[in-house]
DNA sequence: ATGTAAAGTGATAATTGTTATCAGTTTTGT
DNA sequence: ACAAAACTGATAACAATTATCACTTTACAT
């Protein structure tokens, strides 16, 4: 993999940020800076760097893929009203491969836990 | 939510499918049957069956959701060479909501977990 | 049993997130 | 400095899903 400035300009705009965005919306950031970029070249070098494990792909969240550039194992958590995404440690499933394994025989390779609830502040704004 | 004849029959050929098949897969096995089913039935009948909690959707899959009629707690794995999909027993993440609920404060309403990986009979034909 | 409002249907158009294509540009190693 | 490989922008294409709409079924009060 070649180097390219568009992908090093993605990969910034994913670790500046603290919510886990889509593509869409890291193309929406970068058109107000570098207002040449494709939506393509940002959806093709997200997957680039997800499948060489550089960053992570979330799905199964909404309809859209979110990208996270903590690669650090953890899970995530949807809030239904707002739909913030929140890291979710990864003490709460513990020896989960190990044990999946075990039972199974099969070989994991890699796993996802999504949450779906409501968050701290939208449970504190019901009452 | 009223009764409906179509309804049923997406109910019942979801449960008398072993797999976990997708909306157009449920399709293609009904056109033999009743030729007369439309597509954007089975997939509002499966969404509307999914939201009331009567089967369970399952996303994050591939590209396309499946839908099971088990709605016991129990997770997914999909085999990455042969597609499959397989169940995964709870037990492999015990107390997971309590344990995510007591850590975060956050209410958890569900929680889905996808692993992916080879399953035994695609290790065994590797060798 | 009948009338009516609500819910469901088939057919298909529309939408949405994502990927493929392709001519031109950038990067890399020699 | 040069050729091969990788990358890009623009946009067309795609695939899964949802919206629309005229019509049919269902439920239930009379």
């Amino acid at each position: 993999m070649n180097y390219s400035k568009q992908r090093e300009i993605i990969y910034k705009t994913l670790a500046d940020n603290v919510v886990h965005p889509s593509a869409e919306y890291i193309y929406e950031i970068l058109k107000k800076a570098d207002s040449k970029i494709s939506l393509a070249t940002v959806y093709r070098n997200l997957n680039k760097m997800a499948s060489c494990g550089h960053i992570k792909k979330i799905e199964g969240l909404e309809d859209r893929a979110h990208f996270d550039h903590n690669t650090f194992e953890h899970y995530h958590f949807i809030c239904e009203k707002c739909g913030k995404i929140y890291d979710i440690a990864k003490e709460v499933a513990p020896d989960i491969i190990k044990k999946t394994q075990d039972k199974t025989g099969f070989t994991i390779n890699s796993h996802d836990i999504v949450f779906h609830g409501i968050c701290l502040e939208c449970k504190k704004e019901e009452r």
